[in-house]
RNA sequence: GGGUUCGUAGCUCAGCGGAUAGAGCGUCUGUCUCCGGAACAGAAGGUCGAGGGUUCGAAUCCCUUCGAGCCCA
């Protein structure tokens, strides 16, 4: 029996006994939905393999003791098929064992939905929109945007297998001022000239203005000999050569980032480009229907948005007066487009910006809420504090435009996909973290990730000897799954829905890689306890073993079916990661 | 100065209203006649930053305070 299922046996349960008069003066509608019924498993397995905390909720309302009530439930849900037994315990903690057919009856259900279980419906109809990474296109991804890569792809995975359709969506700044610095870095770099002191450094930087020279000269194009303009304060002007530049350039980077994310399993249905905003008049539309709403005015020469009406701490510029948009101005348009788009328009649009955007949350709610929206709802705002990058135990501090960034690749060369993706989404986003280069390097099999992988080879391999002892599931008696270690496994496996449910309403994908981890310590200890396929298969008992070492045919099958749904479901769990599944290792 | 996120084991991090606060790494001691030792068993290591409050019950919720990161002035 599943927890879910036993939280509707003690929902009906306890509505019966209230109908009855049987708890004190507690009336039937005061017993909170099954949704909200809280069924635990215990950390200590004396306290039986679930159990509930709702007498102590109850007992003021029905005006008995919580272990008198609690008693009262613990009678009528031991009468029920499949429970072993019900105590009280402590303050008024109802203890639930279950028969060992019952619990292992997991089992089964697992074997049956393979793939699909954990999966579950409960956001079915919904189109969410999950914008992550959007880096600049001036550079490698670095490593914060890698975490969210890491998160986000996991995030997005993990709503899907709750039943939302998801659109993954990456966000190119190619519109503007960075991009303008950007050119002008390259066309410095090209000329072996010092980069701006606003530029972007680093060798990437010569690479890209060499490749540009070289793409051009393709073309037959001579790039360094195009009209250019160099300002009295030495700065690179806007000029023919430096658009050369930009329109080479940008779509190289859109490459390599493109390519960046493909070799890290991350898939965006949607690479959207800011300019594209521009140059279809979407802007443009977005201002006037703000404009009609009489949430735009003009101050100075400039365009302002009246964001202080949705809240925002200040109205915010969206043309400036010498005429360019501001960035806002593009957020406008993009929400708009997010939300009414053609093709799978979200009902949510969720943004994941690192701890130094947390300042923009103001103007992008004001943005949702101009429109009618609920900000909060169709807009939602996930902030991710910062990946501390540590060198010999200090803080490097990283900028993209000092040229000191560890990249995305970098991450990947030393220590690999599976290891990078799991480690930067096996922690709270919401927590900063601390990543010491040296350790990265050195020590990279102290990675959980390992832990988890292993425990899934080391089931394949009992699956290959189990198939060469000929051991036949059709001979399984689950009831046989009744050992302190099948217990552990079996109540843990009955855990997995749960947590892709939790992981899902909480968007948080680290949970369940701590689940995988806690799946795989009682599937390792397990294993070094029991065996599936007998010590001494000609009968007669190995001295000393008993069927822990020496299961008969019935309990050998049912042990290979655990093993079995064990590793169905660390399959199950490190896909929602984006991680390999090795059968091998 | 204002906003925001966060202070949990030596280190990196879980737990976010339940029973004796957990894991990995590190340190120490053990376990192969046995499905792979990338494993398992055990030991040491904590006033959950501090102080109040809420309640049957607080690392978890509220207030105050100290410290840190980030953003804005």
């Amino acid at each position: 029996m599943s927890p879910q299922a036993l939280a509707e046996l003690i929902y009906s349960t306890t509505r019966e006994l209230a109908e009855a008069g049987r708890l004190g003066s507690l009336d039937a509608d005061a017993v909170p939905p099954v949704e909200n019924l809280a069924v635990m498993r215990p950390k200590d397995r004396a306290h039986g393999d679930w159990s509930s905390n709702l007498a102590m909720q109850l007992a003021k309302k029905a005006g008995m003791n919580p272990r008198q009530l609690g008693q009262s439930l613990a009678d009528a849900l031991a009468q029920a098929d499949g429970i072993g037994r019900v105590d009280v315990a402590g303050p008024g903690f109802i203890n639930i064992t279950l028969d060992s057919a019952s619990a292992a009856a997991v089992v089964d259900t697992v074997l049956d939905r393979g793939g699909d279980f954990g999966s579950n419906g409960h956001l079915e109809g919904r189109t969410l929109n999950l914008e992550f990474v959007s880096a600049n296109p001036t550079g490698p991804i670095h490593i914060g945007g890698t975490r969210w890569a890491a998160v986000g792809d996991s995030m997005a995975r993990i709503l899907t297998a709750n039943g939302a359709k998801v659109v993954r969506e990456y966000y190119f700044n190619d519109h503007g001022a960075q991009i303008d610095r950007f050119a002008r870095s390259l066309v410095a770099a090209a000329h072996g000239e010092p980069v701006p002191a606003d530029g972007y450094k680093g060798a990437y930087i010569d690479e890209i203005a060499q490749a540009v020279i070289a793409q051009a000269r393709g073309e037959g194009i001579d790039i360094l000999s195009l009209p250019r303009v160099v300002d009295e304060d030495g700065a690179e002007g806007d000029s023919e050569q430096r658009e050369a530049f930009r329109r080479r350039a940008v779509p190289m980077m859109f490459a390599e980032i493109q390519k960046s994310m493909k070799d890290f399993r991350v898939d965006f249905d949607v690479w959207f480009h800011e300019n594209s905003l521009y140059e279809s008049g979407q802007v443009a539309r977005a201002i006037d229907e703000l404009r009609a709403k009489g949430d735009i005015f003009e101050k100075d020469g400039a365009t302002w948005f009246q964001s202080t009406k949705y809240g925002d701490d200040k109205d915010r510029v969206v043309i400036k007066s010498n005429g360019e948009a501001a960035y806002v101005a593009g957020d406008i348009a993009y929400y708009l487009n997010k939300r009414r788009r053609a093709k799978d328009p979200c009902d949510e649009a969720i943004y994941m910006l690192g701890a130094d955007h947390h300042g923009y949350i103001g103007r992008m709610m004001a943005i949702c809420a101009a429109f009618g929206d609920k900000p909060g709802v169709n807009m939602q705002i996930l902030i991710g504090q910062m990946v501390n990058v540590l060198k010999d135990g200090k803080a490097v501090r990283m900028s993209k435009r000092a040229g000191n960034v560890v990249t995305i690749d970098d991450l990947v060369e030393a220590i690999g996909v599976d290891a990078a993706r799991y480690s930067l989404a096996r922690t709270d986003y919401n927590q900063s973290v601390d990543i010491d280069l040296d350790l990265l390097a050195s020590h990279t099999n102290e990675n959980p990730v390992y832990y988890v992988q292993y425990a899934y080879a080391r089931s394949r391999n009992v699956d290959r000897n189990a198939a060469e002892a000929g051991i036949d599931k059709a001979l399984a008696d689950l009831a046989l799954l009744d050992t302190q270690a099948d217990n552990e496994v079996v109540g843990t496996l009955a855990l997995y829905p749960g947590v892709v449910e939790t992981a899902g309403d909480q968007k948080a994908p680290h949970r369940v890689a701590h689940y995988l981890e806690q799946l795989a310590g009682v599937y390792h200890r397990w294993y070094n306890q029991e065996r599936v396929v007998p010590l001494n298969p000609e009968g007669g008992q190995a001295p000393g073993a008993g069927e822990d070492k020496n299961p008969g045919p019935s309990r050998a099958a049912a042990r290979l079916k655990l093993n079995d749904a064990v590793q169905q479901v660390l399959a199950n769990g490190l896909d929602l990661l984006g991680v390999q599944a090795p059968d091998r290792m």
